[in-house]
DNA sequence: CCACATAATGCTCATTTTGAGCATAAGGGA
DNA sequence: TCCCTTATGCTCAAAATGAGCATTATGTGG
């Protein structure tokens, strides 16, 4: 008996801080769905998995990545909704290994490769930075609300009123921005993303929510999502992406681009300067209209001496 | 082109609370190191990891699973010495899909399938609730300070150094329990593990520290005490290792098993409350010696109220 | 049957850590 | 120079933590 042979795919979610929200490595695809960088795992070339993503990253999108680390193992039969212009063997299952990546600064890449996308773009839902945005209310709850009511029975309505209060933190219930991968997933069973169609090969009735991706990749974005929301809370990955100097409100802005919604200054500084992972470089920055605000940099040796947790994001209002 | 085949294993570290330590199914393999439960993912049979992997521990270990999350996938050529028993191709490469299982009471196993057995006895330097453990004194640190001096330039040493610093908490540094995957990996690299001597096919020259077991299982399971200590924290998954009715103490056990340190039970408790994921039964227990516990259960209906992280585990002394 | 040992619970108090604001300082532009 | 816009500093009350001391039930050995 020998094991059933299983083709193994490796896709980046390539994360950059951009000036407005965080942005993705996105390769376009003429005719097609866009995609993330990647490609197959080849045995007899990678000595590990991390070695062949990097290869794929830098022959697509031109791109040498630094920070990495693995998320998620796709699996799923179905989910492997064929891309246009790539290989697939007949008959083996394709099971895709998902990584993160960060890196400093959305560099410009070079022609006919890859492209930064705010990931709001195709997780509109997920920016709370200036409110409850409108496609919540105006798309969201609606389509939630009638998917409920849908349900045969009782019980089942029940399960799915739950369900999406839980995910969406409705009726006054919390927003929990770490939940972005249950919500994508709620609004994939429940038909309101272009996917779920796709997917189902059913007609796609509703008015499609953020922009759609090849195959599951915008599932394996919301998975990396979550756990960077999650992470930069008790890791200090967000240094990842800073530049060598950055001043503070740089800073704030990049962690509240990431976990979708406003922190407070204040509070946000205290708490950081407790951590000791930032120093001041002495240097100043004439900013626009304002103040010029200080330089600080990163002190790696921190992690040394701090039990060293991550960032403190503490909300705002 | 068509994507290189590659065979992929499944592997589940299943935890049940012990009354001792927390437990770990095990397959015992004569002849051969013990392994965890684990066989190859079918695509042909298997829609599903998860459905695949609960067929391989219902054969080998007799056992169903409930509550199963993904943990890892392991992909590095060179992880995979081949078991004893088991069939490899010749040529694919094997990767493993760690998965992390958690059931409520070892219950007995049927005869010829797996056992229960302490993880501290796989990781007995993890054990800190009676103290720092001797073979930390006695064994480990005398060893790593021999693989520090080892290195061949100051550079290298000082690296070392401070890895080891880091993940043991040694020189007064604190010790973070979570760090139970990154110090195996020391212990790996720096050639203390039986499984490295194994994997390099060098002679073992030290003494072995902690049971070894099949292929790389016990980095497995490292990769679960790491992601238990971790989420047990955030989310409310100790309660799927508790039985329907528990005493407070009984509880509080069982979370010092996992994180490995003694909890302050009076600080415990209050934040337990808070939290109001368990509610007093009104029953009691008459104990061993003392006054009566109540019983108490978990409600799972408190995750949809409360924003819901984690039990908390304020550290004794 | 009573004094104890053993646990389970209850409470208190001093510190820290949050959450929210108010106040001041320093550039740039009209 | 006045004003607008940020960057920074500080204060205060409310919560959450870390450490103990006190009280309440049972079981057991005299």
């Amino acid at each position: 008996m020998s094991l059933p042979p299983v083709a193994v795919g490796l896709n980046a979610v390539v994360v950059a801080a951009g000036e407005e929200a965080p942005q993705i490595l996105v390769i376009p695809r003429d005719g097609a769905y866009p995609s993330l960088p990647f490609g197959p795992f080849d045995p007899a070339r990678h000595r590990t998995f991390e070695i062949g993503l990097r290869e794929w990253v830098s022959e697509q999108a031109h791109f040498q990545l630094g920070y990495v680390e693995q998320l998620y193992t796709f699996g799923d039969r179905g989910r492997e909704a064929p891309l246009a212009d790539l290989p697939s063997s007949n008959e083996a299952r394709i099971i895709s290994v998902g990584y993160l990546a960060l890196t400093p600064e959305a560099t410009a890449l070079a022609a006919g490769g890859g492209e930064w996308r705010s990931w709001y773009r195709y997780f509109p839902w997920e920016d709370w930075r200036q409110g409850k945005p409108e496609i919540m209310s105006q798309h969201i709850e609606p389509a939630l609300r009638r998917w409920v009511d849908e349900a045969e029975t009782e019980g089942r309505r029940d399960g799915r009123r739950d369900r999406a209060r839980i995910t969406f933190g409705l009726d006054g219930r919390g927003w929990n921005e770490e939940r972005c991968l249950d919500r994508y997933e709620l609004l994939y069973s429940a038909g309101l993303i272009e996917e779920s169609a796709r997917d189902r090969h059913s007609a796609n009735t509703s008015v499609p929510v953020g922009q759609p991706m090849a195959s599951d990749h915008r599932r394996i974005i919301a998975t990396a999502i979550s756990r960077l929301r999650g992470k930069i809370k008790y890791r200090p990955v967000v240094f990842e992406l800073m530049p060598e100097r950055f001043t503070l409100s740089r800073l704030q802005k990049t962690v509240e681009g990431i976990v979708g919604y406003p922190l407070h200054k204040q509070n946000f500084r205290r708490a950081l300067e407790r951590t000791g992972f930032v120093e001041g470089t002495g240097r100043m920055l004439a900013q626009t209209g304002g103040r010029p605000a200080e330089l600080f940099r990163y002190r790696r040796e921190a992690l040394r001496e701090a039990q060293a947790a991550g960032i403190a994001t503490p909300r705002l209002n």
